[in-house]
DNA sequence: CGTGAATTTGATTTAGCTCAAGCGGGGTGG
DNA sequence: CCACCCCGCTTGAGCTAAATCAAATTCACG
């Protein structure tokens, strides 16, 4: 049912796969998890692509980060804590949901495994930290060179790349604005620029990086590290 | 040698107190860890003040967070991988290390200090969650604001308010400045601004306070949640 | 006292926001 | 099958928060 990029042995894997699980499909626009819940099952999205936010009393919105497939919605389940944001879904997907008990009670026996969710947690913190820096310091223009960057190059890690070099990123610039910090307008007119300069293409939800090597310059990522490389995420062997 | 705020067994106190720990004494400007090492040990900040940052090609600084006495500098090395990031000292600083395998082991072997670590990864991320809502859809006053309260509130947690209930702070105008995304000179008129509206009075690496409520309401924290409160942090009886 | 760092002030520029309107396309209902 | 409409994207014209540049001033400390 589940299997794993990271080393592994075999009895590991046999743990994880004899964890109970139910799978649940869910419709894009749904929320998966709201803020101020403390969930009591952790969950692993197969398919499909989420999103962490938060909202302002204003109506602002800001998005802190994107889940894709392998990933797992909150490692949070290991607290008992409420958690502070919601997640939505940006697809339909699918979910799977394991006890939290028992998952627990697979790292406690398997350290390996409690290992991956400690890394998958110290991604989280090394993602924030690089938007956090993106936020602070950069321009708007290297922002969406670099959140380009990182999007297109997770999803090659996880091999959806459509034959054609294109990914499919169902963003609407309205949800790229508030993972950015700007407005729509301007995320428009950067995005233009980046296609007038033969960079990028993206339209329709398909991303196209033309010239990756021009991006990450703009992205300035020549000096600093490479998009947050996510720990190796639990693949799925459905 | 080492005591906690969390509820924790005699046993456990016990087990902290018996890992081998040395203290030592570093001194302001003093870069604690640097980016890409692998600390073998766990660093507790007794005293003093340490932030974590990260600098861009260009010069440019972005501070992603302070560590108070009772800190845990990284729970990094729960994980044995590269640490994203430098940790600098505000202040002359004692800090406590503790031998990474040992304090593992106490974990393993105390469920209740394994999840006191967690709290404090979780505690972080929701720190930088709310500074990247901050920095990409608050102003700079209201991001200034609620700094303010961020940090007056821990501190206050922590009972370092002098007599006369300001906080000694010791962070220039240069560090605010890389805490938020905004100029020094932008930062001098925000809290100028500040001072004229007698909301705080923060000069000589005092703050004072003056109208919490006023404060409060300019960083917009009626809605939102209040400055995220770290977990309850590892107490020193030194 | 003197020297360098931190803060303040003023003048100017600009990146990015706001407002407002037009456009395209794809989905729905008649 | 067509008409309409809604949503996302684009364009243009100001406007403004914050950056930049450049000094002056105050402060900390040897």
């Amino acid at each position: 049912m589940l299997s794993k990029f990271v080393a592994l042995s075999l009895d590991e894997e046999q743990a994880i796969r004899l964890i109970p699980c139910t799978t649940k499909r869910f419709a894009g626009g749904d929320t998966l998890v709201r803020e101020g819940k403390r969930p009591a099952a952790a969950f692993l999205l197969v398919s499909g692509i989420a999103y962490r936010y938060r909202h302002l009393a204003n109506g602002k919105r800001q998005i802190f980060g994107y889940l894709l497939p392998g990933d797992l919605c909150d490692v949070q389940f290991m607290i008992n804590d409420e958690i502070d944001h919601d997640i939505g879904l940006l697809t339909d997907a699918e979910v799977a949901m394991f006890s939290a008990p028992e998952i627990m009670h697979c790292g406690r026996t398997f350290p390996n495994i409690r290992q991956a969710f400690l890394k998958m947690m110290r991604a989280e913190s090394a993602s924030l930290h690089e938007w956090l820096l993106n936020a602070g310091q950069r321009s708007a223009p290297q922002r969406l060179a670099h959140f380009i960057c990182e999007i297109s190059g997770r999803l090659h890690e996880l091999g959806q790349v459509n034959q054609d070099g294109t990914y499919f990123i169902p963003l609407t610039q309205i949800e790229i604005a508030d993972t950015m910090g700007m407005t729509v307008v301007h995320v428009s007119r950067c995005m233009q620029q980046f296609r007038r300069n033969d960079l990028v293409q993206w339209s329709k939800r398909q991303l196209n990086v033309m010239d990756a090597d021009g991006l990450r310059k703009v992205a300035d990522l020549d000096g600093g590290r490479i998009a947050p490389a996510l720990a190796e995420p639990l693949a799925l062997a459905v």
